[in-house]
DNA sequence: GTGCGATGTATCGGGCCGATACATCGGCCT
DNA sequence: AGGCCGATGTATCGGCCCGATACATCGCAC
């Protein structure tokens, strides 16, 4: 899932490791904590491996004055491939049961700008879809099984049913704005009012 | 963090992998989707290993008459051990960094009715701390770097930051529920009134 | 001049998950 | 009668991800 993330990253700019965890860490910031090296490190191995990114040791400006007394690490600065924005671009655009898991689904968010619209529907869909059922589960818990659980248990089914209750309806909102062809903050992108945009460019570099 | 829940259901009475996971998930539905076979399984042969938890095939009822034509395996029907329920003291009274996680505060608090006041309190106040800290991140990014961020990631953060708000205020109410001695049904346990209790004794059986 | 927090790369053991395999049971359809 | 199917039931495997840990440099304040 972090595959997906860090291509979505280094379309953008490359960067080394580092940096890649804070830029990963403010664009989910809302889903989850912070990655931690211990997936980032050996998730950049597999994507080298499989060509999607290189590695290039960062060489300071004006390079070989300081020959290197230490022998210091140095940073290691990833970019993308070519194969690696085609990977992008399928990962980006597949959904599966994955899309709509807590993780997932956060990751596929986060890059909906470089998403086309169709696409940005299905997911939204079926997390709700995803969502409704979790809330139906926690309801029947609710009215079913009440009397068999402590007061502090119903307690955390109750606050859970109203979190999805909650979701539920700003994904509706969200789907709402999508088929009227409007982005989150409201407005409609592209120079012609109405639903014609298909699909948002990557910003250059 | 799934053996503190294992041998919690297992102190209310015994019961088998398949039974075992369905109980998990209404006790926990809250919380996360499923306990996984495959977290399960092991989970239970590490407790088994430690001694914490026995296993006992399933004979049934009036057992020789049917000779096992088949051999089949039969439902195999685990049972908590004297050192397993002192395993399950240790754990509910003990708070660290994983009983602020999502999933950890979680647990922990699916077991607050055989959990001391103590406790529970120390519990709620590192994880409303926890949330707190990732409001402020929340808010750091919608401030200060909101202009980097595209409208959709911006939806996700807003929608992140009004989810912990939520959760702080559930916090808040449930402490000052937990300082004046009320359970989260808005009851005072025991016969005297008043904050007189310091731990709900586990039911029979 | 030294300690300390931020920056920076990396590994290791272990927990957890999804996919998969296999087997039984009861009920329903034909 | 026979067959299919969904619920019940136990179990493993590869792989992702995490927390803990180690190590090194940089700039700055004391």
């Amino acid at each position: 899932m972090f595959e997906l993330a860090i291509l979505g990253l280094l379309q953008e700019s490359p960067m080394h490791g580092y940096e890649l965890r804070k830029e990963l860490t403010a664009k989910l910031g809302a889903i989850r904590a912070a990655i931690s090296y211990g997936s980032l490190y050996p998730t950049l191995r597999r994507l080298q491996a499989a060509g999607w990114i290189t590695e290039a040791a960062e060489t300071p400006a004006t390079a070989e004055e300081i020959p290197a007394l230490t022998s210091r690490r140095g940073r290691v600065v990833y970019k993308i491939t070519a194969e690696g924005k085609e990977r992008f671009a399928e990962l980006i655009a597949q959904t599966g049961p994955e899309s709509y898991e807590d993780t997932g689904f956060g990751v596929h968010f986060a890059f909906f700008a470089r998403t086309d619209r169709a696409t940005r529907l299905r997911i939204l869909e079926g997390r709700r879809r995803k969502v409704e059922e979790r809330r139906e589960g926690l309801r029947d818990v609710l009215g079913r099984a009440a009397e068999r659980l402590d007061a502090y248990t119903l307690e955390l089914q109750r606050h859970g049913l109203d979190a999805c209750e909650r979701e539920v309806r700003w994904l509706e909102e969200l789907i709402a704005n999508e088929r009227s062809g409007r982005t989150p903050d409201g407005s409609t992108p592209g120079t012609a009012p109405g639903p014609s945009e298909e699909n948002i460019p990557p910003p250059p570099g």
